[in-house]
DNA sequence: TATGAATGAGTATTCATTCAT
DNA sequence: TATGAATGAATACTCATTCAT
C-alpha cells in the first residue's frame, strides 16, 4: 500500500464525457456503500460497476480516499442545501418557531439518504486523508451561530460560540440516532414528538432561565 | 481467509495462565490502536506486541473482530462503572443536582481514555460482527430511564421512553464531542461551563415549562 | 509501486524449512533473470517458480528488489571466492606471474555464470535501493591494493591508490566485454591472447617506464 | 498494450514543425532522465514535458523504448563528435601523444553530460528492443583501428582487432568509471594523474615491450 | 497447548498504448 | 494531423487465518 494519498481530485473534467465519468464513478461509490458497503468497496469493484475502467477511475481520483471524499462532500452538500433553505425560512420567526425549523430541516436533512448517511457515519475508518473530514459540517455552525447572532435579544445565553456548539451537538445527535438507529421503531408520531421535544430542548436552553445566566457569569 | 469471522470468544478461559494470555492479547491489541491506530494493528503485530504466538491468538479469539470487540467491551465496562455510580451518587439528589452529576460523570468517562475512545469511535469500520456494537451502551439507557421512574414527580415529560432517548442522547452527543474535537480548545474553565451548560439544557428539558406539555398533546 | 523499499533481509530463517524456501527464492530469481529475463521477474512469478507461496516470499524478502540484491550478492560472493583464491597463488609470485594468475582468474570468475553475470551487469536498473551496488566489489579493489602494497618494490608507480583503481577497473572491463560481448568470436586461442595481453598491458603500467614516474610527480 | 514494441522511428519528419516535435519529445525524455530518473520517465509524463499530446508522442515514436534509443543514439553521436576530432588531431603525432589526445577525448566526451551517461549506462535496463544498444559505439573501435593500421610501424603488436579491443575497452572503461564513480573524489589534478596513467598504460601495451611479442608467439 | 512457517485471495495503483472525436 | 479520454493487463505487496510440527 501506497504512501500518503490525496483527496483533491486530479484534474477537473471540463469535457462532457469526462463530467459523465466522474459522477458515474461518485454514484457507483455511493451505491456500492450503501448496498455492500465500506468493505466492498474496492477501487476495481467500484470502476466495474460504474462502466468505467479502473485506469479512469485514477484519471479522475488519485485514491481510493479521494473517491469517498467525494461521496462525503456530495453527501454534505445536499445536507446543507437543505438545512441552509431551513434557516432562511426561520430568520425572522420567533424564537421557538425558528429552532423548530431548523430541528424538522436536521431530521428531513438526514432522511434524504439514510443509509448512505448510516455507512458515511459508520463504517468510514477516519484515518489518513480522511482524518479531518467532520461528522457535521462546520458550515452548520457557522450558520446556527449567525442565526444566533441575529435573535441575541430573545436569547438568555451569552456565550453564543458555546451555545452554538451545544445546539448543533445536539440536534445532530438527537435526528441522527433517531433516524439511524430507531428508524424501525419511530413512527411519524413519535418523530413528529421527538422534533417538538428537541426543539423544546434547545429552545429552553437558549432562553436561559433560573438565573443561570448570573451563576455561568462566575464560572467563565 | 475465513468469510464469516464470529466474534464470540473461543473458549472460556479459566486457568490463570490463559486468563493472563487473553488479557495480554485484549491490552496488547488496545495499545496498538491507541499508538498505531486501527490499520496497523494486524493480528500478527498484536500477537507480537502481547508476546504470544499467532497461533495461541487464534486458541482464544476466533478472528480480529473478536479481538476488537473484547477491546470495545472492556472499554464500555470502564465507561459504565463511571457512570453507574455517578447515577448511585445522584439518587436522592433533587433533579438539578442529579442531572449535573451525571454530565460530570459522562464527561469523566471520556476522559478516562480519550485516545482509544476516539479510535474506537472514528476508525473502527461497523462492519460484520462489529455492526451491532452500539455507540453507547444500552445500559447507559436503561440505568438513565430506572433514574427518571423514580424523579417521576420532578419531571414535567410524560413520555420517558422518549426523554430518556434524548437526555442520554444529548449528554453523549456533547460530552463525546466536546472531548474528541475540542479537546485542546477547551480549557477547564470552558469544559465547567459545558457542563454547566448541559445541565442546565437536560434539566430545563426535564422539568418541562412554557406550557409545552399542553402544546405537545395536541401535537401527539 | 511502494515508497522507499529497504533491502535487507526481513528475518533470519534459522530453521531448516526456512532455509529451503530462503534458498528456492534465490535460486528461483535467478534462473527466472537468466531464462527470462529482469522483465519477467515479478514478484509473483517468483514465487511461482519458487514452488512458494507470494506471502511466503513476503516474508524473508521485504521487496522485489531485496531479492534481487540478494541474487547479486550471492553471485559477487562466488565471483570473489575465485579472485581471493588467485590472489592467494599469486602472492609471492613475480609481478608478473601475479598479474597473469589475477587476470586468468576474472576471466574464470566471469565464466563462472555468464549470463547471469550478463542479465545482472546490463539489465537491473541502478535505481532505488539498488542504486549502490557496485558493479564490482568494493573487496576486489581492497584486494588488489594490498597485493600492490606487497609487491612494491617491483612497482614503478607510486599512487598505489589509482593504480589499483586503473588495474582493477581494466582487468574488469577486459574480461566482463570479452566474456559478455565476444563470447561467440572468442576461441579458446583468442581468450589466451587476451589473458596474455591483458596480463601485459597492467604488468608493463605497473613497472612503469619511460621515465613516467618523473613526470607523474610533477602532476600530482 | 503492445507486446512487441519497436525502435525505428515511425516517419521521418521532414517538415520543419514535425521535426521541432520529434527534438522537444526527445529533449523533453533526456531532460526527465536526468532530472527523476527512468523509473519516472513516463510517456504520458514525457508528452506533457515536451508540450505534446500522447497521441502525437505516438505518431512520431512507435514506443517508449523508441524514445529512449533515440535519446541514446544521439547521445552517442554527440560522443562520436567528440571522439572523432581528437583522432583528426591525432593523426601525424607520435603514439604516445596521440594516444594522450585520445584519452583525453575520452574523458572530455564523458563529461558532456555526466548525468545523462550515467542514467543511460546505470538505470535503462538494456531489455528487449534496447537489448543490443552497445555500451560503446562500434564506430569508436572501428576509428581506433583505422588510427592504429596508420601507426602500425610504431606499434609492438601483431593482432591490431585484438589490440583495439583492448584500447577501446580499456579507455572507455577507466574514463566511465572515472567520471561516474569518482566524480567527487576526482581533482583536476587526479584526473590528470589518471589520463596521464592510462596513456601510458595504453601506450606501453600498443608500443609491446620486454619480448611479449616472441612470448606470445609461443602461447598462441 | 504452543509455535510460527506457510498460505493466497485480495487490494490499490501504474502506465504504455489505442482510437473516437 | 492533433487531441486526450479511456483502457486493462500487470504488479508489488498485505494480512487474516490455518495447520504441521
Amino acid at each position: 500500500m501506497a504512501r500518503k494519498p490525496v483527496t483533491r481530485p486530479r484534474k477537473i473534467a471540463t469535457q462532457a464525457r469526462s463530467r459523465a465519468t466522474v459522477d458515474h464513478l461518485i454514484e457507483a461509490t455511493a451505491r456500492i456503500l450503501v448496498k455492500e458497503g465500506f468493505d466492498k468497496a474496492s477501487t476495481n469493484r467500484i470502476a466495474e460497476v460504474a462502466g468505467v475502467s479502473i485506469g479512469s477511475l485514477y484519471q479522475y481520483f488519485p485514491s481510493k480516499e479521494a473517491l469517498v471524499a467525494a461521496v462525503i462532500e456530495r453527501h454534505q452538500q445536499q445536507l446543507m442545501q437543505t438545512v441552509r433553505s431551513a434557516l432562511d425560512r426561520a430568520s425572522g420567526q420567533p424564537l421557538g418557531q425558528a429552532v423548530r425549523s431548523f430541528v424538522a430541516a436536521a431530521v428531513q436533512a438526514h432522511r434524504l439518504d439514510p443509509r448512505l448517511h448510516h455507512v458515511l457515519a459508520e463504517q468510514i475508518p477516519r484515518v489518513g486523508p480522511l482524518e479531518k473530514l467532520e461528522t457535521f459540517s462546520r458550515e452548520n455552525f457557522t450558520l446556527f451561530r449567525a442565526f444566533l447572532e441575529g435573535t441575541r435579544d430573545e436569547l438568555g445565553v451569552d456565550d453564543l460560540e458555546l451555545a452554538s456548539f451545544v445546539c448543533v451537538t445536539t440536534i445532530e445527535a438527537l435526528t441522527h440516532n433517531a433516524v439511524l438507529h430507531h428508524a424501525k421503531v419511530l413512527t411519524e408520531d413519535r418523530m413528529a414528538a421527538l422534533i417538538e421535544d428537541g426543539a423544546r430542548l434547545v429552545t429552553g436552553y437558549l432562553q436561559g432561565q433560573r438565573g443561570s445566566r448570573r451563576r455561568r457569569a462566575r464560572v467563565d
